[in-house]
DNA sequence: TTGTGTTTTATTGCCTCC
DNA sequence: GGAGGCAATAAAACACAA
């Protein structure tokens, strides 16, 4: 009597000792059982569908049937054998709460009530259904919201690499001129025509620069430039190989600017370079600009939409 | 038949709201 | 403080390959 009814309360807090006393009912099975679990002697499971039937009292549930069919008569021996064996809703069951759920995923009191009466169930049956239930959806949800953003991602990263190989080929193209450059000068150094490549690499990188308008930064670097050409003079006087190597450096230095507004990725850590790999990058992630692609730059760089595209 | 992975039913503990 | 929701988890039921 006690044990039937703190099982009502909760039921399954005593699990174990249940376990145990199920055990002695084996060995003396009518005697411990009746006295122990009266809510439990031709119940169907460890939720007695009996008391919803009582409580309804007036409507016959839909789906009784079901549940003597499925219990019938052998609910003893059943019940010995399994003394806590769950039960899965029938299809009509589930199918009928699939229906409520998707009129009204939240469940209110009376219609919670409503549903365990005609489907026979206990309302925390029915309560915990939906609650299972929510948390199906949710994880379908989660799934779903993983591939799209899965999609996203895959697509940015394949633009992403497309750039950063377009980047290095102009890197490498860049560098070879200027040793060509360097190797013109060196074989036939007249001034004048040092004058003329050091002019025309100066307008390269000022035009450079200064179709980037926007940026500060490059412009500096334009005025830097300036202030070479003015000290070019004095560098014919001393040493010709200083001037040439200022003229490669230049160049070079106007390719390597653009790291100057990139944010120092030497301070990621590896383990966050990985996840920013591994992991899906939100939108607002982009790539450094000396990654960005060239491919679609005009050879006068006066693209200046082009430039400004990953800020 | 059996081992194993998945699904379903149910519990527990924590949190929020009234 | 009680009711209800949710996340995490247990455990029974089920599916299926070997």
């Amino acid at each position: 009597m006690v044990g039937g009814l703190l099982l009502r309360i909760c039921p399954l807090r005593f699990k174990r000792i249940k376990l145990v006393v199920a055990l002695l009912c084996l060995l003396k099975p009518f005697s411990f059982r009746s006295l122990l679990f009266p809510s439990l002697v031709g119940s169907r499971s460890m939720v007695s569908f009996e008391d919803v039937h009582e409580v309804s009292g007036l409507t016959t549930p839909l789906f009784c049937a079901f549940d003597r069919e499925r219990n019938g008569g052998d609910d003893l021996d059943e019940y010995f054998r399994h003394p806590e064996k769950k039960r899965k809703l029938s299809v009509d069951q589930v199918q009928f709460l699939e229906k409520s759920f998707e009129a009204e995923n939240k469940l209110e009191p009376e219609r919670k009530i409503q549903l365990a009466k005609d489907l026979g169930l206990q309302p925390r049956q029915v309560a915990i259904w939906f609650q299972n239930r929510r948390a199906r959806l949710k994880t379908k949800q989660v799934d779903k919201d993983y591939e799209t953003l899965k999609a996203s991602y895959d697509t940015l990263k394949s633009d992403y690499d497309n750039l950063v190989k377009e980047k290095n080929k102009l890197k490498a193209e860049v560098e070879s001129l200027s040793k060509e450059l360097l190797l013109g000068q060196t074989e036939n150094g007249t001034s004048s025509e040092k004058d003329t490549l050091s002019q025309e690499s100066q307008e390269k990188q000022v035009g450079y620069s200064a179709s980037e308008g926007e940026v500060s930064k490059l412009s500096i670097l334009a005025c830097k430039q300036e202030d070479l050409s003015a000290a070019k003079s004095e560098m014919f006087d001393s040493e010709s190989q200083h001037y040439t190597d200022g003229v490669q450096s230049s160049l070079l230095e106007a390719v390597d600017s653009s790291y100057a507004f990139e944010p120092d990725h030497s301070q990621l850590s590896q383990d966050e370079d990985d996840n920013v790999s591994k992991s899906i990058l939100p939108p607002y992630v982009f790539p450094k600009l000396e990654d960005v692609d060239c491919s679609n730059t005009p050879a006068s760089f006066e693209d200046h939409a082009f430039w400004s595209w990953s800020y």
